[in-house]
DNA sequence: TCAAACTTTCAGTATTTCCTGAAAATACTA
DNA sequence: TAGTATTTTCAGGAAATACTGAAAGTTTGA
């Protein structure tokens, strides 16, 4: 045998590809509470589970799903940086790759979240304290000074995320042991 | 002057006015971003920017809602613990108060999120370990793997959010600012 | 330069999610 | 207990979001 794949039985190859499925299918419903496209993370789990890059069509038969969605889903993962596209020679078309390293897909999401949502965030934030430095009254007081807070935190949250985006795996981890000891 | 309410003019109300619809709209924005019901988001800003507790019918009448939209929100971010019901004596109708502490909305967004999401997600990922423990072939290999890398993070990220959850603003701060620094 | 292989776009449709408004249920007051 | 105020529910409609399938666009190789 040696050399050789292991022998693998039908129903191991059945039992594999119903858990996968299954964790495909819950990796999506989880992904739409986070406010990410269902498809989308499911093509992810996809590929992060799997062995090889897939094609568009494989991806499509894989999930059921029509040319055009796996198309969207892929590039918009590319878009995100959590897969890469590959190029096999003697192969026209393109191939597909997740990141697997958990803590960069963990880093790739912060920084993209950090920049898409939190920093126009903090935007509003500032705007709002700027545009009402001058009013008088209660009311007032009360927007600013709540405004302020969230401004503070918000910004302050920001910073520890760009530390921590800046830490790889091994130092992240140390560092974290030690606050959990 | 002394123990009156300072002069505000129409402008100035108008301006506040102005610049809190604005907000309270983007919150909302966000919140949708974020997997959060666009008027959830809204009601909550509403009341954690506004100096005093609101009814429904206020609530209905700031955000053009309608009353059926705006007692669902309040119940779910009661249910959240974002907010609370008031009782003003002589009023027979109930009020609604935001919590305003950033700290504690954080740690109550923290705190539920965690055992509405990941807690479950945590739950899958050791299911799928589990039920693919036996199987043979690289294509289980690189299944199992993975999420088995999965859970470990999400383990680890799971523990600390628990400890951060226990923290108090003040201490929190100070170790954060040593990390930071 | 043509044809095949592949990628991209997008109008129309399906699905999901959210909201309204009114009726039913409940709670309070006299 | 009746009458009124208030809360709660929910069927149906509206809006937002996602998906399909096919046509248009692009690249490659002969």
């Amino acid at each position: 045998m040696k050399g050789e794949a292991q022998e693998i039985t039908q129903g191991q190859q059945e039992k594999l590809d119903t858990v996968r499925d299954g964790f495909i299918a819950q990796w999506g419903a989880f992904g739409s509470q986070w406010g990410i496209n269902r498809t989308m993370a499911q093509v992810h789990a996809l590929l992060m589970t799997g062995k090889d890059a897939m094609s568009t069509d494989e991806v499509m038969e894989k999930l059921s799903i029509s040319r055009g969605n796996a198309h969207t889903s892929l590039k918009d993962l590319v878009g995100w940086g959590l897969v890469r596209i590959i190029v096999k020679k003697g192969e026209r078309k393109e191939f597909f790759e997740a990141e697997k390293d958990v803590w960069k897909i963990f880093t790739i999401v912060l920084r993209e979240r950090q920049r898409r949502e939190i920093d126009p965030a903090l935007e509003l934030l500032r705007e709002c304290q700027e545009e009402t430095k001058g009013l008088k009254g209660a009311e007032a007081k009360a927007f600013r000074d709540q405004v302020k807070e969230l401004e503070q935190f918000v910004g302050f949250a920001r910073n520890i995320g760009g530390k921590v985006d800046k830490l790889s795996y091994g130092p992240a981890m140390k560092l974290a042991a030690k606050f959990l000891g």
